[in-house]
RNA sequence: GGAUCGGUAGUUCAGUUGGUUAGAAUGCCGCCCUGUCACGGCGGAGGUCGCGGGUUCGAGUCCCGUCCGGUCCGCCA
């Protein structure tokens, strides 16, 4: 037996046992005559006691960081005890022990506040994994695993497997593909989501379906983006959006409960896309904070055109705002004290490329009711109070306004919010705030290819008051870039989005189950009918055998993981994941493969 | 496809306006130490400044290219 004991149980109450640890070797402190050691296993660390006795062996066995030692002792009472470790009233009198293997210095300290880069540590993911910090994270990605799977079994839900060499159908996201031997010049594709597999499983009659379960997708990366990934996917059949929404916030608490102790009482706040948009410029807003965007005037939606024209000093106007297709505000809590300096930076900030304005105009609104602005000489007082007052200023505040073009402008908006909220520490890492988002348009414009596409995916449900639109309504495709400037932009999906802390996690849609009405999608994507049975003839062959109404949602399991776990990025949560480039730098992949392979497959490369 | 930041000792970093032998901390090695737990003390080894080219009397430092890594935009139904 190697072990009776892990490295993180005994406590004072074990004294005078006689026990054997194995584990890895933390430090090692010597005093002369008696040695110290840490061993550590999964569990925790145990002080070892090497005292005179063991000298000669020790300096015949020397240890070293990172050593596999197997020591055998009796636990007795520390004279110094250490109140930072669990086992920190106990130490081990060692009387043998045996080096079970030897280590090479590692390249970075196996320590919570590591000295390895992260370039480094992805390397030695092996070693990385030691560190009590990456080990929580793993731990943590486990309790959500668990409870996520209780919640599903509790409610009838059943975990069935689907293949994972599937056929590709370019919609949407770039497939990864893998040639086939046997069938020479052809290929699989990894699935980017099992979605029609789950479908086909209601059809089936598998009425609740749960799935945690690799998906793929060949997409440049983020910090909480990975060529594979894990989702929790679901589906449901007899259900409406209704029964979605309330089983899946039930899951979601339920995960909250046991991963995080926290009770998660209220109902899960809604908010239409259109709302979301209108007053936060974004489909996925954070609402643990207000600072709500005012929409002084918009191109496609009527806003508050108070500053639009008249009422000012010189009768000239203010062509960046008259000109501009859509001016937008936000008060930013007790900043009216900005320096020049705290401005510019701002201005900078949103003149970035990746954000791309022009420029930023301010308003302070001073405590003692005066206002301070950049655009003094184009409005008199009484008209920066107008703005402020429309914009929910209160004395004490700074406005900051953006003015451009609709999408732009008001994504950078949405950024600047983000970026003010994160400065004046409103997006805390330990609140957490949930949020459905609905009523999602059912097509957007893909400018590059020029058509419509789906925006969720083609399986997706229109509302059922946009059916007959959308069946009747078969317009021209036209370059009309604007959102909902084009009829079918006005369709609306049976769609939902789950939101937290203005992170998308998790979304779905109630889907089409009928032949005909399927088919009317594709064709509304711009797919011949030949193209449509070619790609998903079994889908449209199965409806016609009894399809019930189902619908489902996916989450994106590592991307809660890092949520809860309080962290930007999701490799954090991935025990070996893939750099920024999609390689794995411990096993050095992607990588050529040989002469040999190729011939096999048929392949001849280009490069 | 694009933007931006970084690459100097095993590791994390500093390195001024271009100027002598490129530094610190930590890790590593050796010696000393019976109560440490970030142990301590003394000593030591350790560098093709990512790579290639250019400017210059002289380049870690300036310029061009390239590779690698981080973050972001596009992309991600």
């Amino acid at each position: 037996m190697y072990r009776t004991h892990t490295c993180g149980e005994l406590r004072g109450t074990d004294v005078n046992k006689e026990i054997t640890l194995a584990g890895w070797v933390q430090t090692v402190r010597k005093f002369g005559s008696i040695t110290f050691v840490d061993l550590r296993d999964r569990y925790g660390i145990t002080q070892l006691l090497f005292g005179e006795d063991l000298n000669a062996q020790l300096d015949e066995n020397p240890l070293g960081r990172e050593f596999v030692l197997q020591a055998k002792g009796v636990v007795q009472e520390r004279s110094n005890k250490n109140a930072s470790l669990p086992t920190g009233d106990i130490e081990i009198k060692i009387k043998s022990f045996s080096v079970l293997n030897r280590s090479v210095t590692p390249p970075f300290t196996i320590q919570d506040d590591t000295d390895g880069g992260d370039d480094l540590r992805m390397k030695y993911r092996y070693l990385d994994l030691r560190r009590n910090e990456v080990k929580k994270n793993l731990e943590l990605r486990y309790a959500v695993n668990r409870a996520a799977r209780n919640y599903l079994h509790e409610n009838n839900f059943m975990d069935i497997e689907t293949p994972f060499l599937i056929k590709s159908t370019p919609e949407g996201a770039r497939d990864f593909v893998v040639p086939s031997r046997m069938n020479a010049g052809q290929f699989y594709a990894l699935p980017q989501s099992p979605q029609t597999f789950k479908q086909l499983l209601m059809v089936s009659g598998y009425d609740r379906y749960y799935q945690i379960v690799k998906c793929f997708r060949d997409e440049d990366l983020r910090a909480d983006r990975q060529p594979e990934f894990t989702q929790i996917d679901c589906e449901m059949s007899f259900v409406e959006q209704e029964d979605i929404l309330n089983m899946f916030e039930g899951m979601i608490k339920h995960i909250f409960k046991q991963v995080k102790g926290i009770d998660y009482m209220e109902k899960v706040q809604r908010m239409s896309w259109e709302d979301a948009m209108w007053n936060y410029g974004n489909d996925k807003p954070d609402i643990r904070f207000a600072m709500k965007i005012a929409n002084l005037k918009s191109a496609f939606k009527k806003g508050g055109e108070i500053i639009a024209k008249g009422d000012l000093i010189n009768g000239a106007g203010f062509g960046v705002f008259d000109n501009a297709e859509t001016v937008v505000a936000i008060a930013v809590p007790g900043c009216s004290e900005y320096s020049r300096k705290q401005i510019d930076e701002i201005t900078d900030w949103i003149k970035r490329p990746q954000i791309g304005m022009q420029g930023l105009v301010n308003i302070k609104c001073n405590t003692d009711g005066t206002f301070k602005s950049s655009v003094d000489k184009f409005y008199n007082e009484e008209r920066l109070k107008a703005i402020a007052a429309f914009a929910n200023a209160k004395a004490g505040d700074l406005i900051l306004m953006l003015a451009g073009t609709e999408e732009k402008t008001r994504k950078a908006m949405s950024e600047l919010r983000l970026e003010m909220a994160q400065r004046l520490g409103f997006r805390k890492k330990d609140e957490f705030k949930l949020l459905w988002v609905l009523d999602f348009p059912l097509f957007e414009y893909n400018e590059e290819d020029n058509r419509w596409v789906a925006r969720h995916h083609p399986f997706t449900s229109p509302k059922p008051a946009d059916i007959e639109a959308m069946i009747s309504n078969n317009p021209e495709i036209e370059n009309a870039v604007q959102y909902l400037k084009h009829p079918y932009a006005n369709i609306k999906a049976n769609a939902y989005d789950m939101v937290l802390n203005g992170n998308e996690i998790g979304g779905g849609s109630i889907r089409i189950f009928q032949r005909d009405l399927q088919e009317k999608m594709f064709a509304a994507l711009g797919m011949s009918k030949e193209e449509s049975l070619h790609k998903f003839g079994f889908l449209l062959g199965a409806f016609e055998y009894g399809a019930p109404p189902h619908g489902g949602i996916a989450f994106g399991f590592d991307r809660l993981c890092s949520i809860l776990g309080g962290s930007e990025s999701i490799r954090d949560f991935i025990a070996f994941p893939k750099n920024n480039s999609g390689r794995d730098v411990m096993l050095d992949a992607p990588s050529t493969i040989d002469d040999k392979q190729l011939k096999e497959l048929s392949i001849q490369l280009d490069v």
